[in-house]
DNA sequence: TTATATACGACAATATTAGTCGTATAATGT
DNA sequence: ACATTATACGACTAATATTGTCGTATATAA
């Protein structure tokens, strides 16, 4: 149904990860990436956009790493879905508006409900 | 957030369009390709699928085409997209058991309680 | 038997996602 | 100062999935 990528999988995994870490303890993407079997490039991507977004903290230099900035329970799951792979409407057409067909699209307004209802 | 293909877009106005005709009328591929401009050939997969599973009943030769076999409004979003995408996890691991990282992954219940809460 | 429509598999084109690489910046310890 | 290690980030390539096309078979109506 909801096929979530990659990336946010990675996301929910670090974060995880880091939430059974100690008060600033700190896990650096090498760590993460070692422990869990992802490639180390992509999922320092992931982690920087979180520390972006200040969902985590980033410290750098030796012995740095990644730190949680908030309670990840406290978000949402769409919200992961919006940091780290942009706004995903349940349709293209939700935002660009290169669709007028006939006179006027007969599922625009019920999409919508459902994606509001996900939401 | 939940970004249906194009087909399932092109499989929901094919049935929009067929709740709209008169009982016993038909509307062919063609027509449906041409009246919304979609690729014919695409759509036409679709309705296949679609009349594989009973949902619309299919008509050969000239004049033929295709009319409701029940009632749309009858079946989940869900549905539609099983049949025409396949079965879909939230996440791969949930079908093909690849994945064994660690000891256990910690997201996998989890997910599941989110897709089976979207179902 | 010709025209038209569904049925369906194989293939090609395109778009998206995943992953890699190079370089810059910051912090730490020597 | 400088070597090391880590984040930051953009550009690039590779892999995969989606979308679209084509050829051919079959059914049916006129």
């Amino acid at each position: 149904m909801l096929k979530i990528s990659r990336k946010v999988e990675y996301a929910l995994i670090a974060l995880r990860h880091l939430q059974g870490l100690k008060k600033e303890e700190l896990a650096s993407a090498k760590e993460l990436a070692n422990a869990y079997g992802v490639p180390k490039e992509l999922l320092a991507k992931v982690l920087q956009r979180l520390a972006k977004k200040n969902i985590i903290d980033a410290v750098k230099g030796p012995y740095g790493g990644y730190r949680l900035a908030i309670d990840p329970e406290s978000m949402k799951l769409t919200e992961f879905f919006e940091i780290i792979e942009g706004p995903m409407g349940i349709m293209d057409c939700y935002f660009d508006s290169g669709c007028e067909q006939m006179d006027g699209c007969t599922i625009r307004t019920p999409i919508n409900r459902i994606n509001d209802s996900i939401r």
